[in-house]
This record gives structure tokens, C-alpha cells and sequence, in this order.
DNA sequence: TAAATAGTGGTACAGGTGTCCTAGTTTAGC
DNA sequence: GCTAAACTAGGACACCTGTACCACTATTTA
């Protein structure tokens, strides 16, 4: 008896658990990572705190990830997602102008967590894939609202300012005034005609 | 009778140690910080790591810095006044546009630790100010290079795009070539007489 | 010289960490 | 129904953390 049963293999890795209830604690778990790692940065995503803040038991955590690192891989992938969907949004509504607004509206805690992980990317290959997603994105994105070829250099130009403004207000905190005219600015030299 | 003799009031955060021995020994926890921030990030600048890393017991940490976040913060100002210092020599060398050049050639490990903190610069005051140093030393370095007055808008959108192409040539590892391109572009366009 | 200060280093503490184990319970498929 | 798989939950393990303590020894100062 008892032939070595095999009592958990551990779907983590792998695809998502095949029960109801199983795929909504997967899931709570992932967004108290994400809402851990916009409050507390990194050093708060730990399995102790994501199981406390998603009122499931330690073990839940280890059972649905293989580890710390593939649980914030995963948010990091979450984060991006639904970040290049909210700016998608808003480019749609506002315009790439009106971007700054945007970064002041927006929860800073959560912009730096992002940060955090986009820079921890640089020493973990599997977040490296996801970093360049999220720049692609984004590049993509400032593509489309200035009706440039996604190619286009110009588009990958703006978004250099872009990006380096947004980290700088989240980081620094400066005054947003001169972020938009100067991202005004350098819209206005990439549509300027050579 | 031991009148309280409050055997080591821990000169820490004040001014340095007055022993020449004791500067000394300061010097090189602060350099092994340094190093064990570039090889292992964040995470790897622990009091152990510093003090065995500087060969030195492990009570000297504490003994010299009050706190691990003082002694982070030190690492971080140490950092950054060390890459202007770099950077300013290579600007006056080969130019502004050759910077990419010379990200390319430098320690990407180090670099990623110094963007790891200036992130975390947002979450703590006391590296938030070293963080507004290095910006403004690096716009002020380029406004040099242009010619142009300190304060002149074209000098910050130029930086904008360079220091978002460091980031993400440091993070994501993309081939440089373009990089070089797009900070031409940067710099005509800045130049360009509206 | 003696006293006061600066620095040293070994050790201990209390707490947090990721991960594993295991016995149990629920659910899905037949 | 029954069996096998999916899932739960609590606890334990081994390790690492920042920091405090304290009996020392150098060094400086008076």
C-alpha cells in the first residue's frame, strides 16, 4: 500500500489548476503580489505576506508557484499588461499630450514597483523577455497616436523621453510642468519635417 | 565603579572616524558595498557579505554605519559621484555622442546596481536627494557638451533620451547600434534651429 | 605617567525567509 | 457508487538577516 502516491506534483509551472476555486485562488494570490509590490517594493513580496494578504494559508503560495521568482515573474507579466492597457486607454482618450496627466493621476506606489522590476529584470532572463514586451508596447503605442510606422524611429524616439520623464517624476518626484513641455517638444521635433 | 562609561557611542553617521585605521577600514566596507551591490544587487549587500568581502569582523559594519540603509545610501552617493566623474572624463574626451560607446564598455553588473538604487530612491528621502544629484550633474554634463546654458530645455530633453537608452541598453541588453542613432537624432534635433 | 576615548571582535538574540513534508479533505471522471 | 487526482493546511527545517552586547586592546590626550 501506499505506493508512493505522488500526494502533490505541483500544476505551478505549469498550466493553470484545473478546479473552479483553484483557478481563483491562483489568482488572488497573483494580484496580493501586485498590490505587496506596489506598496512595499520588492523585499515585501514574500510567500508569507502574499498568503496573508490573499487570506489563504502559507502553503497555498508554494503550491500554485514553483517559486518567489516565477510568482514575480508572473506579477511583473500582470503589471505590464494591464499597464500598457490603461495607457492604451488613455492615449485613445486624451491623446500622447495629455501622457503626463496620466503618470500624475496613477498610483505612484505601483509605478515604482513596476520600475523595481523592470530594473531587476536586467539580472533575470525570464523578466528580460517581459521588460521588452512592455518597452515594445510602449513603443508601439506612441507609434499608433502619432500615426508613425511601428518602426518608425521617431515613434522610438519620443518614447525615449517619454519613458526617461516618467521614471524620473516617479522616482524623483519633480514638478510635472516642464515633463509636458518637454515631451510636447520632442513630439513636435519627431513630426517636424527634416 | 564603571560610571556608565558608554563604551562606543558609534561615531556612524556622524563625521569619520578620527583614527587613520578607522577611515581606512571605513573606506573599505563602503567599497566592498559597492562591489557586492554590482555583482549581486540589492539583495547581496548584507553586513555579512560587506564584512567578510572587506575582511573585516562583522561588528565593524554596524561599528561604522549605523544602519544597513546608511550605508547603502553612502554606496549609492559613492556611486553616483564616481560615474559623473567617468562619464565627465569621457565626454571631454570623445564627445557626447560616443557616450554610448563608453556604455558599452563599462561594468553593465555595476550599472544595473546603480539604476537598482536610484529606483529604490523613490521609496526612501535620503537617496531620493542623491538621486536629484545625479540628474542634475548628468543634465548639466550635457548641457557643457552642447554649449549651452545649464538650465536650457534642450539640454534636459537630450538627456531624457540618453539616459532612457542607458536604462534600457543596461536592462534589456538591446544591440547598441541603434542606440548611437537615435541620440544622433537627439542631439540634431536639439540643435536644430526652430 | 594616568585617564579617557576610539576601535575591535566574538557571540548571542529574536525574528523572518524560502521551501519541503505529510496527513488530510475535496473534487472530477468513470 | 469508487478511484485517482487536485487541493488544503499546518507545521517544521535550515538558513540568513539586522542589530545589540560586552569584554577587550589600541590610541590619544592631559
Amino acid at each position: 500500500m501506499n505506493p508512493q502516491q505522488e500526494p502533490a506534483p505541483a500544476p505551478s509551472a505549469g498550466p493553470p489548476p484545473v478546479q473552479e476555486r483553484g483557478r481563483r485562488r491562483r489568482a488572488h494570490l497573483l494580484a496580493a503580489a501586485v498590490g505587496l509590490l506596489a506598496e512595499g517594493g520588492f523585499a515585501a513580496v514574500t510567500h508569507r505576506n502574499v498568503a496573508r494578504r490573499a487570506r489563504l494559508p502559507l502553503a497555498a503560495t508554494t503550491y500554485y508557484f514553483a517559486s518567489r521568482d516565477q510568482l514575480l515573474a508572473e506579477a511583473f507579466a500582470q503589471l505590464v499588461e494591464a499597464e500598457l492597457a490603461t495607457t492604451r486607454d488613455w492615449v485613445a482618450r486624451h491623446g500622447l499630450r495629455a501622457l503626463p496627466e496620466q503618470v500624475a493621476a496613477a498610483d505612484r506606489a505601483r509605478q515604482l514597483g513596476l520600475w523595481e522590476l523592470y530594473v531587476h529584470a536586467g539580472r533575470d532572463p525570464a523578466l528580460q523577455r517581459i521588460a521588452r514586451r512592455w518597452t515594445d508596447g510602449c513603443v508601439r503605442l506612441v507609434a499608433d497616436a502619432l500615426t508613425l510606422p511601428e518602426t518608425d524611429p521617431r515613434a522610438r524616439l519620443v518614447y525615449t523621453t517619454l519613458s526617461a520623464l516618467w521614471l524620473e517624476h516617479v522616482v524623483e518626484q519633480r514638478p510635472l510642468a516642464d515633463a509636458r513641455a518637454l515631451l510636447d517638444a520632442a513630439v513636435e521635433n519627431a513630426l517636424r519635417p527634416a
